[in-house]
DNA sequence: GTCTATAATTAGATAGAC
DNA sequence: GTCTATCTAATTATAGAC
C-alpha cells in the first residue's frame, strides 16, 4: 500500500467517530482541540502564515503538546488534511450507476458528503491547493483518478474529454464557492436545489447536446 | 475615492507599459525582478511561506532592497496583487450588450484578459483568497459588484438569484481550473473552444430552462 | 500527558555607509 | 539605488522535570 504524502504517521487510527463512548481519555481532547484549532488557522492564514504556537494558544494548550503529538509542524498539517479515507467507498455507487442520471448523483454525493463534516478533506484541500505544491498534487490525483478518470469510462464520443473537463468545472466551482469562498447563495442553498439545479446542468455537459 | 486595503501606497504609477521608451532606470529593473519573483514564490508558498529574503534572494538583490521600494512585506504583496485597474473598462461593454449574447461575451472578456498576462490580478487574488483574507475580501467585492450585481440588473426572474449563483460557479470554476491549478485540458484549451463552450452553457444558466 | 526552559535559527524591519 | 550590519522578536523543535 503506497503511503499518501499527506499521510501522517503521527496520527493514530482510533474507533470510528461515533463510535465513542464514555469520556475522553483527557490527551484525546486536547489532541482534537488542537487539530479543530489548527485547522480555523490553517484555512484563515495558511500553512506558512500559521504558527504552531498560534495554534496552541488558541487551543488553550503548551506548543510543546501539539509537537507530542504531531511530531512536527507539517505533522500537524497533514493530520488536519488527510483526505485518506473519505471519498472512495462513497464514490463507487455514483458511477456504477451508469451515464443515466450520474449528473444528479455526483452532486448528490459531493454535497452530503463535505455537508457533513466541516472538517471534509476534500474541502480542505482544495482551500490548500493554490497556495501549497503537497495539497494542490493531492487534489490533482483525486480529480484525475476519481473523477476524470471514472466519467470518461462511461462516455464514448468525440468530445468526451472536453464534456469532462466541463464537469470538472463545475465541481470545482461548487466546492469553491460553498465550502472554500462561502459565495452566497451557494454556500447556504439546500443540497436539495444544488442537486437539483447542478445535477441537470452536469447531466448536460455529459449527455446533452454541446456546441 | 476609497483606498483599496490591497493599494499599495508604496507603489508608484509609471507610465503604460508598453509606452516605455528607451533603457530601464536600473531602479525600475530591480523592482520588476522583485516584483516578478515575489508573484511566483507568493504564488507557489502562499502569503505567509513566502519570506522577504527568500525573494531578495531569488530576485538576486539585497534583502533591504525589498523594503526600499515596497515597505513592508504587506506592501509587496498589495503590489502582486492589485487588481484596481485591470477589470472595470472592459466589463461595462460585456453587460452593456444585454442579455442576449453575454455569456460568450462574458466569458470571452475573462479568458481573453487573464490569457494576456500572466500576472493578471484576478488569477492573483483567486489563488489567494482561500487562504488570505484580504484577498477573499477583495475577491468577494469584485464577484459581487462586477458580476452578480450587474447581471441581476439584467434578470427579472425570480429564480434570478440563483441563476446568477450558477454563473459564478462558471466563473470560478473556469478561473481555477485554468489559472490557479491547470487543470487539462482547460489550462490549454484554446481561448475559442472555451468561449464556445462555456459561453453557451453560461448563457444556458441565465436564459435557458431550468429544473 | 503536560509544562518549563531553552537551543538554534530565522523572520521582518531599520540605520546608515557608499 | 544598493549594500553591510544589526536589532528585536518570533519560530520550530528538543530535553527533561513533574
Amino acid at each position: 500500500m503506497k503511503k499518501s504524502p499527506l499521510d501522517s504517521s503521527a496520527m493514530t487510527e482510533h474507533g470510528s467517530p461515533s463510535g465513542r463512548r464514555g469520556r475522553w481519555r483527557s490527551g484525546e481532547q486536547s489532541r482534537q482541540r488542537i487539530l479543530d484549532t489548527a485547522r480555523s488557522l490553517f484555512r484563515q492564514h495558511g500553512y506558512g502564515g500559521t504558527t504552531v504556537r498560534a495554534v496552541a494558544a488558541a487551543a488553550g494548550v503548551d506548543p510543546a503538546m501539539v509537537f507530542y503529538f504531531f511530531g512536527t509542524k507539517q505533522g500537524l498539517f497533514a493530520a488536519v488534511a488527510d483526505m485518506s479515507a473519505d471519498f472512495p467507498p462513497a464514490v463507487d455507487e455514483v458511477f456504477a450507476g451508469g451515464l443515466d442520471g450520474v449528473g444528479e448523483r455526483i452532486i448528490r454525493t459531493l454535497v452530503e458528503l463535505v455537508d457533513k463534516s466541516d472538517r471534509a478533506p476534500l474541502a480542505t484541500i482544495t482551500r490548500f491547493a493554490p497556495t501549497h505544491d503537497q495539497s494542490e498534487a493531492l487534489l490533482r490525483e483525486f480529480i484525475d483518478r476519481e473523477i476524470s478518470g471514472r466519467l470518461r469510462a462511461l462516455l464514448d464520443t468525440p468530445d468526451a474529454a472536453m464534456r469532462v473537463a466541463m464537469v470538472n468545472v463545475q465541481l470545482l466551482g461548487i466546492t469553491v464557492a460553498r465550502y472554500v469562498l462561502r459565495i452566497e447563495p451557494i454556500a447556504s442553498a439546500s443540497a436539495d436545489e444544488l442537486v437539483t439545479r447542478f445535477g441537470a446542468l452536469v447531466q448536460h455537459c455529459l449527455t446533452g447536446e454541446l456546441p
